[in-house]
This record gives structure tokens, C-alpha cells and sequence, in this order.
DNA sequence: ATATCTGCAAAGACTTTGCATGAGA
DNA sequence: TCTCATGCAAAGTCTTTGCAGATAT
């Protein structure tokens, strides 16, 4: 369930075609391990094909958060992010702290067992009772970090 | 710990000024139990207040969410939204469903004991380990809806 | 009195769209 | 071949900013 044979034949399944400004895209996606913007996005890829444009990235990224393979966030500056989708058990999965007041986003990812085995039975739960089919899930904790408490 | 005199403080406290277009955003707040974007807001406040501008509404906005008065939320259609903050016991507090292929949101609120005194014991936790004093949550689980399962 | 706040309009920033061309299956 | 996808540029939307006048304490 890695590399480009998965992402082809997810895309097979979805009637849409495994073109080469994708498979870049997908390619920074997983050599990545922070949320990325659009923009970021576009740069790295810039690199190796700069025919590529940023409507396409954009286009892209669309089409990859209805397919499930990425995930999209907003921590509140004005821009998207975007990261690689994996079921909530993956090593990079991790929640977010964000502070009201500085705007810094803190992830953490050091779960214990208690908060993983919540996460997984509360989807189950909640896949039956709305009949929803859980992808993955966001957890953000607002409030106000170490360095703004001094006000 | 409601009415003005609450928000007479608690702008005081910052060193902020309670001033007419302030009190009709929170009152409009406080009324609805949506989430509603800056231009609903405007909208609202317009009706009783028509002088007030929408550059008002989003700069009044971003200090409710810094002073943790007002939680942002952004569901992927391109605003920001925003509704009253609360601590996390209060009845309005809810958390999210959202279809990565069209769309909607599914609030639900109806919360197991469990998954109350889960998230409260772990606000503690987090509150300690980061040294972050946590205001608020929230929960954002993405998948497929039962309209689009069929696909 | 005076530092803060507001209205208006203009600017800014991110994202989306139209259309002709190019490319996958 | 025949859709589907892309590039470019232009347009669209939401949001922020500058500044002079108004306001809260």
C-alpha cells in the first residue's frame, strides 16, 4: 500500500487518470512531514517541473482531499495546509495545540494508549450511528501558550 | 458570568474599550446557536446598527478569538465562522462530521460520558505537559457521508 | 484629554474559473 | 480517438489596512 502502483490504481477507481503534475504532487506530499500550503507545494514542485502550474496544484489538492489521500487544515493564517492522509494509527498522525493569541501551532504526538484506543472506538461509534464512513479525524486545543501567559 | 457587565470586564481586563458595535456582535453571538460567518454577522448587526461597517465586524471578531471570548472555525467552503466560546461541558459545545465530497457538516453533541470525562481529563493532561492553558476544543472527524457512499 | 476605535474605500491575498491546448487510457 | 487534465491569465471572494473623524474612560 505504498508508492505510485497504490496511487494509480486509487485513482483508476475514481475514473481519474495518474498524470505527471499529480504524481509530483504526491511525491512532495509524502517526502514531507509538515503542513504544507498550496504555495509551498507549488515551489517544491516548481523545482523539478516548472511547467507546472499553481492552478494545478490547487486543482489537485481538491481532488485529493475528496479522494481521502490528503487531508486539508487551517490554522487560522489565512491559507490552507495540506498533508498526506493516513488512518489515525500512523506514526505522523498527531493533534494540535494552537494559541489564541500568537497564532503558534504546538503538534504533539506522543499518545498514550488510553487516547489512542478512545479515538478508534469513537469512530467505530460514530461510523454506525451516522452511518459515516471515517476517514481520519483533527483534534485542535485552543487557548493561550507558555510565552503569551506572561500577557 | 452573563451580560454585558461580564464583557465590561472581561474587555477591561485587556486594556480593550466595550463600545456599541462590540455589544451588538456579542449580542448577535449570543443569540444564535450557528456557526455564522463575518458577513452573516454583519448582516445581523446591520439590521439594528446599519452604520456599522464589515471591516469592524473582522477586526472585533479577531479580538473575541484572542481574547478566547469567540471560537474560529473553518469548514473547507472558503469563510471563516465563528460562534460564542464556552468551556467544553456547556450545551452548546459540539463536535464535527465533515464529507470530504460535498461538503456538509454534521454537528453532534450528543456526548457519551466517556467522551466527556475523556476530553476534560485530557485538557488536563495537555494543560501540564505543554504549560498551555487550554480555553476550548475542537473535534473534526472527515470521511464520506451517507448521501455520498452511494457514490 | 487622549489613546482607542470605527467607517469608508482601497488594497491584499488566497483560490477559483474560462478556454484553448496537450496528454492519458 | 476521445475524454480528461493542464497552463495561463483573468476574475472572484474573503479579509486586511490606511487614515481621518468619532468615541469611551
Amino acid at each position: 500500500m505504498m508508492g505510485p502502483h497504490w496511487w494509480y490504481n486509487r485513482f483508476r477507481g475514481w475514473g481519474y487518470r495518474l498524470t505527471i503534475p499529480r504524481q509530483a504532487i504526491l511525491e512532495i506530499l509524502s517526502k514531507s512531514d509538515k503542513h504544507l500550503s498550496a504555495e509551498e507545494i507549488y515551489l517544491e514542485v516548481h523545482k523539478e517541473y516548472p511547467s507546472i502550474g499553481l492552478a494545478t496544484i490547487y486543482r489537485t489538492l481538491e481532488l485529493l482531499v475528496q479522494m481521502g489521500i490528503v487531508n486539508k487544515f487551517d490554522f487560522g493564517d489565512g491559507r490552507a495546509r495540506y498533508e498526506l492522509a493516513e488512518d489515525s494509527k500512523g506514526p505522523k498522525h498527531h493533534h494540535h495545540l494552537i494559541c489564541n493569541v500568537c497564532g503558534r501551532v504546538i503538534d504533539y504526538r506522543d499518545f498514550s494508549e488510553e487516547e489512542k484506543n478512545f479515538f478508534e472506538s469513537l469512530e467505530r461509534n460514530l461510523s454506525q450511528r451516522y452511518n459515516f464512513e471515517i476517514k481520519n479525524h483533527q483534534v485542535m486545543f485552543y487557548g493561550i501558550c507558555d510565552k503569551c501567559k506572561g500577557k
